[in-house]
DNA sequence: CTCCAGCTACTACTTTTTTAGTTGACACGA
DNA sequence: TCGTGTCAACTAAAAAAGTAGTAGCTGGAG
């Protein structure tokens, strides 16, 4: 197996698959309409990054009428899990604790925050049981 | 300001600065070395990266005899930070806490990391006093 | 003083990412 | 039926990332 990136999803293909999440299907012109003045992008970029997406597994596409209409075969959450991993190993020395540690220590964790988040672990202990 | 990358470094790029964290001060010799068999690469490719660093601003250099020897300019914490903050802001809706709550849901999570991540919190809750 | 090992500088090539133009099919309204 | 606009396919090309070769300088061993 080969290094492992930080990110599976180069930044715009991130943007692309954000707007599929979003709508569930979408087709290339809704796309472009959706990245808008956020990223305004020729309708033949973004058909090329549906290719190479599809190329590498990202996504699949059926058809309407002319039009392709693209579904994702990844989910965010996965894409989530995958980064956070990556990040972990690369950047915490694989230590998911090291991580937290370090979210908990910056500044901008505000007590209210903190106390919130101490339920929510709470909450997760106890069903653990 | 320009889109913002996961990470402000590269893959390759954050290997050799993580020995030169390591070790503080690093020549190119002693960093083609100590990437030896995990990651063999031609002493000019490491040259070349560390050029690149440079120009990037992450890294500079004094001279030692022919050789250079490089120092970091940006430290792990910086690195991790900048990173860490990319994530959230492009995976988390910028939300720490959506983070956080991904980490603590992750099945990975033991009781063990969960009850020690519950003293952590308490005493940064503490600390706010 | 000469020569070599080792170092930097410069150049180069491949792959990936980002971006977009051109072409040809074809459906639909006039 | 004929043109026009929209779509996918193909092509292109620049910029970044990744990898390495060659040339030329120089400090120190002999």
């Amino acid at each position: 197996m080969g290094r492992q990136k930080i990110s599976a999803l180069t930044d715009l293909e991130l943007d692309v698959m954000k707007i599929v999440w979003k709508y569930r299907t979408a087709t290339v012109r809704q796309i472009v309409d959706d990245l808008g003045a956020f990223r305004p992008l020729a309708y033949t970029t973004v058909q090329t990054v549906l290719t190479i997406l599809t190329q590498k597994g990202f996504v699949e596409h059926t058809t309407c009428g002319r039009a392709y209409v693209y579904s994702a075969l990844v989910q965010s959450h996965g894409i989530r899990k995958e980064t956070v991993n990556a990040v972990v190993d690369r950047l915490f020395e694989g230590s998911r604790q090291s991580l937290m540690l370090h979210l908990i220590d910056s500044d901008s964790l505000t007590p209210d925050e903190a106390s919130e988040l101490r339920q929510l672990l709470d909450r997760k202990i106890q069903e653990a049981d």
